[in-house]
Order: C-alpha cells, then structure tokens, then sequence
RNA sequence: GCCCGGGUGGCGGAAUAGGCAGACGCACGGGACUUAAAAUCCCGCGACCUUUACCGGUCGUGCCGGUUCGAUUCCGGCCUCGGGCACCA
C-alpha cells in the first residue's frame, strides 16, 4: 500500500494538536532555569517574506531545542505596527490604516502559524494598540520627568515625500531611508530623547556583550563615536567676547594659524544682526543655511569659506589669528568653532591652501621636518613636539597630557570626550503613531499628561488629505483638551513618537502583556530578562539595538528593571537572496513562504533555510535546493515507515559494543556522533546547517544497515529514534508524525533532548594516516589509542614507506596518536 | 579615506585547538528498476599527467612571501568583493 509523506494533513494535525494542548504557554516557574528567546517582531505589512520565514526558523530551532533542554522557554511574538505604510494606504485605498494593520496582522499571523513556530500566542502585542501604547507614552512621560525628553527648535531631516522629520541614523545616502527622496533642511519646533546622556555607558557597556557578534559592536561604538581632547577659549582682539573650541590635537595648539567658526555659530548671528560684518560675509552664511547637509557633509564637497575681519588670541603663544567662517564646520559637533592648524590636518590644509593661509609644523616626525616651508601634505603621523616654546621636545601623548594641564591650570578650559551621538529626535509629523502626550496651554506652557489620564487616544476614523499632511492638526475633538494643571481650554501635541520608541520596550512587555497599570510586572520581569537570545537583521544593528539599550538602561535607573543590557546575546541573520541580489518586488524575483509552504510544506521550508547556509551568513534562494530537502525528508519518511511494524514493540536496549557485529557497531557509533555533533552545533555555534548535514549522514548510515541480513533492531531502533528527536526542532509537524508511527503515545516536542554514550563512542580501530614530509602516502588501520612506538614500528614496517624511503635516510618522525604519523625523509 | 567581514570544485557550503582539503546537499554523468517516463535505489564526480586497465604521480583553498615535519587554519605584504562610517576637528 502506498504510503506517502502527506505533508499537509501532517502540519495541519500537529498545529492543531498543540494549539488545544496549550503547548507553547509559559509561566513563570522558579523551579527551571528560564530561556528567553525572541525574534524581531515584525511590521505587519502584508505578507511573510523569506526573510521572516528565515527569521523565525532559526528562531524556532533554538526556542524547542532549548526547551527540550530542559529550559522554561519565553518565545513570543507581536506586531511593530505603527508606521507609514498603513497611512499611505489609507490615503491611496481609503482603508483606515487601523482596520490596514488589523487585516495584515491576521494574514500574517494565519502565515507564521503555518510555519509551525513554537509561539506563546497568549502574549502577543501590538504596539498600534491603546493597551500598549498607553506605555509608550508612559515611557515618554518617565524621560520626560527625568528631563531626558526635550522640545527644541531645530535644524532637521525633512523628508518631502513622507513628510515628516526624520532622524539623523534615518538618512541614508542623503536620502529617507523608507522612500530615498532627498532629504531637505528644515528649521522646527521638535521632541529629543536625550540619548547623548548615555553615551558613554552606551560605550562602554558594550563590553559586557561578549554574545554580541564584532561587527555590530564595532558598528555601535563607531556611531556613538567617543573622541577625547579638550576644550578652551580664545579671546577675540579688540573685544569682550570669547569663543570655545575642541580639539583631540593639544598638542598642536602652536600649529594653529587660523581660527573657523560654523556659518550657524551664535557669534555669527550676532555680528550678522549687529551689521558688524561686511555684506560678503553674511551672503556667504545664508547661501551656506539653504545648502543641505547631506551636500555640505559630504568628503567631496569644495572647501568654502570667508574672513569674518576678526582676529582671536592664540592663549599659547598669544599671536593674533584671523577667524573665518567656512562650510566644513558643523555646530552640531563639539563647540561649532574649531582651531585649524593646517600643518597636521587634512581638512585645515586644504582650506589653508585654497585661501593662502599661514601653515607651521609643531609636530616632527620621520617625514617631515620642522623647518617644512611648502607643506602639501599635512603630517598626521607620529613625533615629537617642535616650534612649541616650553613645550618642545614632548611626544604627542605627554604634549596632549602637559597642554591640557596648562589649560586647566589657567582656568581657559578642560580635558573634556566629545562624542558623535546627537540626540533621538521622536517627533513625527504623521498620524499613525503614538501620539506625545503632551498639552499646551497658554498659561502653563508644556504640560505633561498625567499619567492617570493616559492612554491619549489616537483618534479613528478620520479623513486623509491626499498632502500627506498629519490629519490630526484637523481633528478638533482631539486636538481641545483642557489643561491638566489649570483647568483652562487648551491644546494636544499633534506630533506622534518614531515608531522606534514603540520597539525599543516591547521585549519587556512580552514578560508580562496584560498588565493595565505599568508596561510590566516587576517580578516578571526580573525573571525573565534580559532576552537571553535575541535574533534579527543585521540593519537594525545601530537603529533599534542602540535605541533598545538607551531605554532599558533608563528603566533600570529609574529601578524598574534590573537588568542594564537587553539582550545577552545576538544573532544577526544574513538576508535572503536570489540569483545574487536581494529578494524583492522591484527585481521580479520574490519567492513567496506561502507558495512554497502548498508545495512542499513547512517543515520542508524550514529544513532547506536552514541547511543552505549558516545563518549569520547571506542565503542564495535555490529552488532545487528545497526539492533536495523535500527528498531527504521523504526519504526518512520511506525508511522509518519501513521499520515501524518492526521496531514499535521492542523495549528491549542495544547491547554493549563488543557484543555487536561491524556493521551494528558502526550505526550505534554514528548515532551517537551525530547527537554529539548536533548537540554542539545547536548548543555553542548555531550552526544549523551543519546540523542538518550530520542528521543526514546519520539517515545515509541508516540506510546502507538496510542491506544487513541480520539486523539488530534495538540498534537501530535507537538510531531512529535518536534521528527523529535530534531533527524536531527543525521540522516538528514531521518528527511528531513518525514518532507516533513508531509507536510512541507522548509528543517528541515533550521528550528530553538525548545524552550520548560515551562507551558508544570509543572505537577499537582507527584509520591513520602514514606521511613523507608531510604528503599522504599511505592510510593504515590500527588498535586505538596505540602508543607511539607502535605507531613508530608499524610505519616502519609499511611496505609503501619502506620502497619510498630506501634511497632516503630517516631524520625525524612525528607522531599523532590516532591521527598521523609523519616520517621526514631526506 | 577609516573600520569590520568574506574570497575553498560547475553551485550552496564542510574542515570545531596547525594534522587526510572538498563532509552534507544541489547540478551533472553512468547503471538498476520500468514497455516508457517520473519517482526510487546503487555508483562516479577538483584540475592535470601516466596507464589498455588497475596502480600511481604532480598541482590545487584570491596573489606573493615567511614560520613549521606539516598551513584553508598562524605571521607580513598585496589584490578583490560585500557591509558600516565618512569634512565629527
């Protein structure tokens, strides 16, 4: 009788099995160690990619492989659902974009539950809801009474096709990381996190992440960007005023022949206002306020610059130098004014060639010289102190430490660290967010939401201007509120937060979803954080990890977690690809989960994502790769149906090695490798692919038993059942399956992951390798742990070594026990 | 420009402490079964040389060099692809 791999039934039986089991519900249980492992939840945009499928695979495989380990596994999931696809839907297809996500949260939760994922269901969030963005706006309330959130006017990111302010880690190339529309430059009233307070522990803290891959760290402590040096004053000649720049350089404060200050430096403004300038001066700072920053940041825009006619004092060695203003200095950086010393910095040579400035070496090194007149190339390397008065003579390491002695001690300034970190711009001008929970009122100014007033409800149904205009500036029924502090009529916030405040606290909510007074319980949390295995896109390696480690270090001084870094540990999968590029719409070349999951089911999706690549790594899509892991799993399927009549009954356990034949005692020997194998692959290097390669070998090895004419079936029964419980995490609908087929009454996904047997490991012969200088020249069999002068004599005695090494005279031989024996011939 | 990763058969990828390069899979070739095809099962599969055949030999992990009895693995210098940052003083 036929009896085929019928996949669908399969699936479709065991989710529905473990679903009225309540399998994958977790409590808080003292008694086990707890294991909390969470995939990036996902924007609900429709439709699971293979990015997603490969996600939660590799998710999967970890939360059961852990749970049969005996851990009590958290393993949730939820929606990141705010955002602006929603909205451009409902401007385009008149769908409210609540009823949008609603719809694509349910097709794609119907699409990951066939996916068979081992999902907490009962914990699922989203943050578009009113249960869970009254925390959200409860975080904002808590930073915002910490004075860690700020209104202020400010030059920022505007992008005119989303319209609406963008952060700065949001453009990319210049451009908006959603749309790629130019970003433009915009001057506006807006909300910060005061992320810039946590420098230095955002830093620094990173080395207590030893789970996290090099790449991301050094991602992050690139983009906090730490720079030490110091900070002082010049005084401007003929004047009253003083103006402060940062240098890492100190030791090249005798280099400086000019001074620049940012076109948007206060000082500016001042004289500009005061017409204290001449009119060529203040044309340059406006043409230099209408040019973007991604054109004036970038390394190839031209030098431009202009002299303001004002001269400041050197404190070092008091000389006068004439201060310009010029495009290459940013206010947002360190004081907005630098001291250039163009002998020893690229950018100030350039400047100081192009407009004929003073250059003067202060820093001697193997290149260049103290006496250099026509400095091209500015020296940057190591040497020693010159033309520096006092301070001659000193390495650049003891002149930073003696300048910035002497800075202090005369009271001009300090040793200060300077970081690249600004601070989280949140607010957005759109409708399908949190919204601020902030009141103004003209008598009080901003006032915060009590918090017993929150959530503050994001108003539905409501009608879009095609604009793209937040329509919440036009719901009045919102926008009029009374003042929380005086009673008087007042007006609502209508900006709502980056949804990246939304994400960067949801970890902490699975541990406890339905609490009604506080984003979660204590003693949940404590239990269960931090996030013990966290695993996602390598693109929110800066975003949304550094965003998630600013708010969990704020909860923790705030004494509402215990723990300062949320997750322990990181993966970061590589993306799915295609014929070399990035599945997507655009190319054509998508393969859809659902597609693949009809023709071949899931667990079929899910082995071949894992076994085609290991998963830190980019995975080429190949169709006949699946097709070759839908064989192998068919092939499993053919054999154990094969035994099962045979195998159901025997209870009985495999005998000792040495009672059994070649044959059986390699099977035994390879089951028990192979749950080694898996084991450590699953355990200290998620290599799921390698993996799956050693479950295979194990099925080969099966296989070629087959043609034993006395087969002993507790060896192989042992073997079987070894090879189904080591594969469930990978494909649990078809292990569940077979393990009932051959007789089993309890679900595989409750068995305990299996110990191997050492004695089952030892083998009595082993094959070693036998080498002149060091080429393989022969293989031999001998007794394990041979000593090595047996090994000596047997390399000796071989006929191979003996015919190639008589004309040679014997200098050395090296010797591996078990492994390789290396005569070195001459 | 700076900082991270990669580079191994026709392809995806193994080699976990310096010790048999190419596990496992895909593709391909051959055979068995079949009226036939599909499916399945078995065998082969880095290049070159030698040989009727067996056997055997040389080269081979981006390139050049070094350390070592022995290097995909360690060291130095390059080439190249991918990613991140980029006028941050």
């Amino acid at each position: 009788m036929e009896n085929k791999y019928d996949f669908e039934n399969i699936e479709n039986k065991w989710q529905k099995y473990w679903k009225e089991n309540d399998f994958y519900k977790v409590k808080v249980d003292e008694s086990k160690p707890k294991y909390y492992n969470l995939e990036m939840f996902p924007y609900p945009s429709g439709n699971l990619h293979m990015g997603h499928v490969r996600n939660y695979a590799i998710g999967d495989v970890v939360a059961r492989f852990k749970s049969m380990c005996g851990y009590n596994v958290l393993h949730p999931m939820g929606w990141d659902a705010f955002g602006l696809p929603a909205e451009n839907a409902a401007i385009q297809h008149s769908i409210p974009p609540a009823q949008w996500t609603d719809t694509n949260i349910a097709i794609m939760k119907e699409q990951l539950q066939k996916l068979g994922v081992s999902y907490d269901w009962d914990r699922e969030l989203a943050t578009c809801k009113p249960d869970y963005y009254k925390f959200t706006q409860w975080m904002f309330l808590k930073l915002y009474e910490n004075n860690l959130a700020y209104k202020k006017d400010a030059g920022v990111n505007w992008c005119p096709s989303c319209h609406t302010v963008l952060a700065n880690e949001q453009v990319v190339d210049g451009g908006c990381e959603r749309c790629e529309a130019k970003v433009e430059k915009k001057q506006l009233e807006q909300w910060f996190f005061k992320i810039t307070d946590y420098a230095e522990r955002l830093i620094d803290d990173l080395d207590l992440l030893p789970g996290w891959p090099e790449k991301v760290i050094t991602m992050q402590t690139n983009w906090i960007g730490r720079s030490e040096g110091c900070q002082f004053s010049m005084a401007i000649a003929d004047s009253d005023e003083t103006i402060s720049v940062f240098t890492t350089r100190p030791d090249t404060v005798f280099g400086v022949t000019y001074m620049v200050l940012a076109p948007e430096h206060p000082l500016v403004k001042k004289m500009c206002a005061e017409n204290t300038v001449k009119q060529e001066v203040k044309d340059f700072v406006e043409e230099i306020e209408f040019t973007s920053d991604v054109d004036r940041t970038s390394t190839e825009a031209e030098k431009l610059g202009v002299f303001t006619g004002l001269y400041a004092i050197n404190p070092f060695n008091e000389k006068k130098i004439p201060i310009w203003i010029a495009n290459y200095v940013l206010i947002d950086y360190g004081t907005g004014a630098i001291m250039a010393v163009p002998a020893h910095d690229e950018r100030d040579l350039e400047f100081a060639l192009k407009y004929n400035l003073p250059i003067t070496t202060v820093i001697q090194g193997d290149t260049n010289s103290a006496a250099d007149e026509d400095v091209q190339e500015a020296y940057i390397g190591d040497g020693i102190m010159v033309n520096s008065g006092e301070f001659d003579g000193l390495s650049i390491e003891a002149g930073q430490k003696a300048i910035i002695d002497f800075i202090e001690k005369n009271s001009i300034g300090e040793g200060t660290i300077n970081y690249r970190l600004r601070d989280w711009l949140i607010s957005r001008q759109r409708y399908w967010g949190t919204p601020i929970p902030i009141i103004h009122c003209e008598n009080c100014g901003v006032v915060p939401v009590p918090y017993k007033d929150l959530p503050v409800l994001l108003p539905e149904n409501i009608a879009f201007k095609p604009s793209g205009e937040s329509p919440l500036k036009y719901v009045d029924d919102f926008i009029n509120t009374t003042c929380p502090t005086c009673g008087k009529p007042a007006q609502r916030e209508t900006d709502t937060m980056d949804t990246f405040v939304c994400s960067s606290w949801y970890f902490t909510r699975f541990t406890s979803p339905n609490n009604a007074d506080l984003p979660f319980d204590r003693e949940a949390a404590d239990y269960w954080m931090p996030v013990d295995q966290y695993i996602g896109g390598v693109e929110h390696a800066i975003l949304h990890l550094m965003y998630a480690r600013f708010l969990t270090k704020f909860l923790y001084d705030i004494d509402m977690l215990s723990c300062q870094e949320p997750f322990s540990n990181l993966l970061t999968q590589g993306m799915v690809l295609k014929d070399g590029v990035k599945m997507s719409k655009s190319k054509g070349n998508v393969v859809s989960p659902e597609e693949i999951i009809d023709k071949y089911g899931a667990d079929t999706a899910r082995l071949f994502i894992l076994f085609a690549a290991p998963p830190e790594r980019d995975l080429g899509w190949s169709d006949q790769g699946v097709e070759g892991s839908y064989r192998f799993l068919n092939r499993v399927w053919r054999l154990v149906n094969d035994y099962a009549e045979n195998i159901r009954d025997i209870t009985a356990k495999p005998a000792e090695m040495d009672k059994l034949d070649e044959a059986t005692k390699d099977l035994r020997y390879k089951t028990h490798f192979t749950i080694k194998k898996v084991t450590d692959d699953l355990e200290e290097r998620f290599n799921f692919n390698t993996a799956v390669s050693a479950i295979m070998e194990l099925s080969n090895t099966l296989y070629s038993y087959r043609n034993n004419p006395n087969p002993d079936l507790t060896v192989v029964k042992e073997a079987i059942e070894s090879l189904l419980i080591l594969l469930t995490p990978f494909c649990p609908h078809f292990c569940e399956e077979l393990w009932e087929v051959i007789g089993n009454k309890e679900s595989i996904t409750l068995q305990a992951w299996p110990e191997y047997d050492q004695t089952a490991l030892i083998k009595d012969e082993v094959e070693i390798v036998v080498q002149i200088n060091g080429k393989v020249r022969d293989r031999v069999k001998v007794p394990s742990n041979s000593n090595k002068d047996e090994l000596r004599q047997i390399a000796l005695e071989n006929s191979r070594i003996v015919e190639l090494t008589k004309d040679k005279k014997i200098v050395k031989i090296i010797i591996i026990p078990d492994k390789l024996i290396n005569i070195v011939a001459k």
